[in-house]
RNA sequence: GCCCAGGUGGCGGAAUUGGUAGACGCGCUGGAUUCAAAAUCCAGUUCUUCGGAGUGCGGGUUCGAUUCCCGCCCUGGGUACCA
């Protein structure tokens, strides 16, 4: 055997793995670079070819940064909290942590075998109590801050609490839920529950009671991005709101910072505009309309309904108000005459699921109340309904209805019959609302003739000088849930006392999860951590104990709920940079050093949960000053899904017999999925087939003309009931793990969704086995000529050099494997066995294929083993200098034959040489030309 | 509906700033070698009525458009009574 990748690579992988060849220090000389890989949920099922895909394409990157002189960071963990290891224990009462230990050795194995050059004494794992120590001090962190607008950043409790003991809270401008305002006199004479309450507004990480998507099927909460189609993510369960006291995370503080951030980064536009959709900022004003009933008195005056608008210069078109049928003030202000009506459509309204709401929108439902509120600049009597159009939860739960500006308030009017106002000038609203924002301004008062956009700000300046509103802006981001009730997550470090929530001091961390016997909620539907025993906390010798001690007095219930998986995959690209810490979460010297990442890998179904959780969490440990960035990842790749290939057969209805591919519309027949195993090429094995199921023994084929069957396909998501799962171990023992990387990488762009299709495979293995013998002579022997290599070699290993840089540079990693495929055929032709081409050619390919040319790398005569810091080769220009060019000569831009002239001829000359030649009088059949366009170094084109 | 990405041979795909469309690989066809097969090597492979036509469709700008502009169609992703 010629090419023994076998040998090879367990050679190779061995010397990696005994030297630590791929350790990466914390200081150097050399600039930094940090790869980072989305760490993986280490699932029962193993990896398939889609997950290395990325790890593949970022271990290039970082091999070939490594040949570049830099000092590489390329960590690996595993994302190992969550919901299908506990579900395996509550079905089979094995322990969440053996499974997961388990899957993660797979895993490694797995992965191991691919040979990427990760730095595995930096591994980190989500589950593990050293790790998840300083997951839960980061919660306690946000525990102990507010977020301050003054400074724009996240602030200690503390200082808020000395304000409020000095000031009250009039001069506080924070993100915050609170209500009410208080002076210094009224905040040193609440109770510590009030002051608790009160704090918890402010607190970025804070208990309330929260509307939540309840699971039934899975006994737990669940984020929104963890919703499709209002069916769980997991298990496709249905959802319910359900109001729960939850802890939460102040998101919404950074909603600003989020957004603006996301302009620094480079990240592919579809990610940031997800991303910005999420946090859905609109700019416009609050505005209040005064009740027109002045008898109708709420705490002492006449309430006001107060509206969210973007589109305060639509105002003098306002004709009617939609209240959301859960808003506070309906039942105050609804006239005895509609008060039945009222509360019949509320009660329709509280019927509807989210689920059923959504997929109503074509109907347009509402009910007036009777009553009217006061045109703030009109004076006019303006009346108020109820639509479940209107959200209780953005904005102020009410809005103004222009109908003539907007499309649901146009289609409102129409279908209740309300007047229709037009302010714009020159518009025609009979047919549709008028939603640009362009246009001029009319019949509105004060804003005839102004545009659009001089009439919003004159038209807020007016409602600010009325004090009846001021400039606003809306966020759609809502504060994260934090709290799941599962078993497998990170304990929360806090007990309460008299129903407030206390922190357990950092010293005393990790909080580890406690033992239970059934992983499911408790019989009173308590969380899993309610069946634990151990599960107290005593403040006397600071320590978990068993629950019957539990006597409020010094020992009290620990928080029973767990983190959701967000927390973990949240922070662990600094936990690479100083894995084993123990003081700290991570060293501010080595976060200095390794800084953020550099590059970043992973699907882009992660835009709206942990890239904007991560980088939530970032920006706040930078506001703390623990870190110097405040952005996690600065440029991102998202790679595409691999499809798998399924294969089909046709079996002719209600009989036994199989129709080939080709014949099958000649017969009545139904596709059945057949697994790949046993399908070569889309030719089926026919004895195959029949052994692999009793009821296909007697199966009867009408084949083709050459008596194969054919197979039909599709390209499908990979799965196990499709038949068309491929995992990595067949294909690399097959041929190899060089040949699998260059292979995937080969499919087509890193970001493209591919179908993955093992054809082609032979083609990047046939690649190896011809590098394999530029080296050797038909003995398999080594065989290198020493000496000046040839110009067209020289030519071919530049060429190389240019062109695979620049496709690293741009990810480019397809073309990167088509030009090692055009060198090596290169060098064929030339028959070039040269030592120094080779040895470049070598270092070259190391990223792609790092054990074979590890191996060549070594046969050359070097130390073993080093080929991954070897320098990477330099292009030289001059070698490619060429004398001539090949001319294209076109007419009227249709290529017709070429050339070869001397480079050093000006614009002139060629003209004169190309329409001296024979060929273009043939083409210009006696015709004058027009025109004759040279571009030296580029093209002729001849108008006629 | 709105936002984003994409549409090129039988297939995966290439063409980086407007300049030879189809690189590279697969598949297929023919040939060499072989008792035969595998492997390997050589030749061909967008369509074509042999004039040409051709990068989803229709226009435009240009000497020249896969590339830029306008309008539309289709596929994939995101999002949605967000005021």
């Amino acid at each position: 055997m010629e090419y023994n990748f076998q040998d090879i690579e367990s050679k190779w992988r061995k010397i990696w793995a005994d030297n630590k060849t791929f350790k990466a220090e914390d200081k150097s000389t050399k600039p930094k670079y940090y790869v980072l890989d989305m760490f993986p949920y280490p699932s029962g099922a193993g990896l398939h070819v889609g997950h290395p895909l990325g790890y593949i394409a970022s271990d290039i990157f970082s091999r070939y940064k490594r040949l570049k002189g830099f000092n590489v960071l390329h960590p690996m963990g595993y994302d190992s909290f969550g919901l299908p290891a506990e579900q395996y224990a509550i079905q089979t009462g094995q322990h969440p942590a053996i499974t997961t230990t388990e899957n993660i050795s797979r895993y490694r194995d797995q992965l191991d075998k691919i040979g990427f050059s990760f730095d595995w004494d930096r591994e980190v794992r989500t589950s593990s109590p050293e790790y998840y120590k300083w997951t839960q001090w980061i919660f306690k962190q946000l525990f102990d801050c507010y977020y301050d607008n003054k400074s724009d950043k996240a602030e200690r409790i503390s200082n808020l609490i000395t304000e409020f003991e000095a000031h009250g809270n009039m001069h506080v401008d924070a993100c915050s839920d609170c209500e009410i305002i208080f002076t210094s006199v009224e905040w040193n004479a609440y109770t510590a529950q009030e002051k608790d309450s009160i704090l918890q507004a402010y607190r970025l990480t804070f208990l309330a009671d929260s509307w939540v998507n309840w699971c039934p099927a899975l006994g737990t909460v669940l984020a929104n991005d963890e919703i499709i189609n209002g069916l769980s993510e997991r298990g496709g369960h249905p959802v319910e709101q359900k109001l729960m006291r939850q802890w939460s995370m102040r998101i919404k503080a950074y909603s600003e910072r989020l957004l603006t951030g996301l302009e620094g980064l480079d990240w592919t536009d579809s990610v940031k505009d997800i991303q910005r959709n999420w946090i859905g900022k609109s700019v416009g004003c609050s505005l209040k309309f005064q009740i027109a009933d002045s008898k109708l008195q709420i705490d002492g005056g006449v309430p006001e309904i107060e509206v969210f608008t973007t589109r305060p210069d639509t105002v003098f078109g306002v004709s009617f108000m939609v209240l959301a049928p859960e808003h506070s003030l309906v039942d105050h202000i609804t006239t005895p005459e509609f008060a039945d009506q009222i509360a019949e459509y509320k009660r329709i309204a509280s019927l509807k699921s989210a689920r059923d709401r959504e997929a109503d929108v074509k109907n347009i439902t509402g009910q007036n109340t009777g009553a009217f509120v006061i045109h703030p600049f009109t004076g006019e009597k303006i009346p108020i309904w109820i639509g479940d159009y209107v959200l209780v939860s953005y904005g102020t739960g009410a809005v103004m209805s222009v109908p003539c500006g907007d499309q649901r308030d146009y289609d409102f009017a129409k279908h209740f019959g309300i007047e229709i106002k037009n302010i714009f000038e020159n518009v025609d609203i009979s047919e549709a609302a008028y939603t640009e924002k362009s246009g001029v301004i009319a019949h509105s008062d004060f804003l005839n003739g102004l545009d659009v956009k001089s009439a919003m700000k004159k038209a807020i300046d007016a409602i600010e000088a009325k004090g009846i509103g001021t400039r606003k802006t809306n966020y759609r981001l809502r504060d994260a849930v934090f709290s799941r009730q599962r078993y497998w997550g990170e304990p929360f470090p806090v007990y309460y006392q008299e129903g407030l929530p206390k922190m357990i001091h950092t010293r005393d961390l990790p909080i580890e999860l406690p033992e239970v016997e059934k992983y499911l909620p408790t019989e009173d539907g308590k969380p899993p951590l309610g069946n634990a025993h151990q599960w107290a906390w005593d403040t006397v010798d600071n320590q978990i104990v068993d629950t019957v001690k539990i006597d409020n007095q010094t020992v009290f219930p620990i928080e029973l709920n767990t983190m959701p998986g967000w927390a973990g995959s949240s922070w662990y690209f600094l936990r690479y940079m100083d894995p084993n810490n123990d003081e700290v979460f991570v060293s501010k010297e080595k976060a200095d050093y390794w800084k953020n990442v550099d590059l970043y890998i992973g699907g882009s179904e992660h835009a709206t949960g942990h890239l904007l959780y991560a980088r939530f969490w970032t920006k706040f440990l930078f506001d703390q000053g623990f870190i110097s960035f405040d952005e996690p990842f600065q440029k991102m790749i998202n790679q595409g899904m691999i499809l798998g290939r399924s294969s089909f057969v046709y079996r002719t209805n209600e009989t036994n017999t199989f129709v080939t591919s080709s014949k099958k519309d000649d017969f009545e027949t139904t596709a059945l999925h057949v697994d790949i195993s046993i399908v070569d090429n889309d030719r089926l094995d026919i004895e195959a087939f029949k052994n692999s199921r009793a009821e296909y023994k007697n199966a009867e084929f009408i084949c083709e003309e050459n008596g194969e069957y054919i197979c039909g396909f599709e390209v499908e998501k990979m799965s196990k009931s499709k038949y068309n799962v491929q995992t990595p171990d067949q294909l690399v023992e097959k041929f190899g793990a060089d040949t699998l990387r260059m292979y995937e990488m080969f499919l087509g762009p890193l970001e493209q969704f591919k179908p993955w299709d093992t054809k082609g495979i032979t083609g990047v293995h046939n690649f190896l086995r011809k590098l394999w013998r530029l080296f050797h002579d038909k003995e398999n022997v080594l065989s290198l000529s020493e000496g000046e290599p040839s110009k067209e070699s020289l030519k071919s290993l530049h060429r190389t050099i240019k062109k695979l840089e620049e496709d690293l540079n741009r990810f480019s990693f397809n073309t990167g494997v088509s030009n090692f495929m055009i060198c090596v055929n290169e060098l064929t032709e030339q028959k070039c066995n040269n030592r120094s081409i080779l040895k470049d050619l070598v270092i070259l390919l190391s990223p792609y294929a790092p054990h074979i040319a590890e191996e060549l790398w070594e046969k050359l005569g070097n130390t073993p083993g080093t080929i991954s810091f070897a320098s990477f080769p330099k292009f030289n220009e001059s070698v490619l200098v060429e004398a001539n060019f090949e001319y294209p000569v076109s007419f009227n831009g249709k290529m017709r034959f070429k050339v070869e002239l001397p480079l050093a001829l000006n614009a002139q000359e060629i003209e004169k040489e190309v329409m001296s030649s024979a060929e273009a009088m043939k083409y210009l059949e006696g015709k004058e030309p027009k025109k004759v366009i040279v571009v030296p170094g580029r093209i002729v084109n001849v108008v006629l």
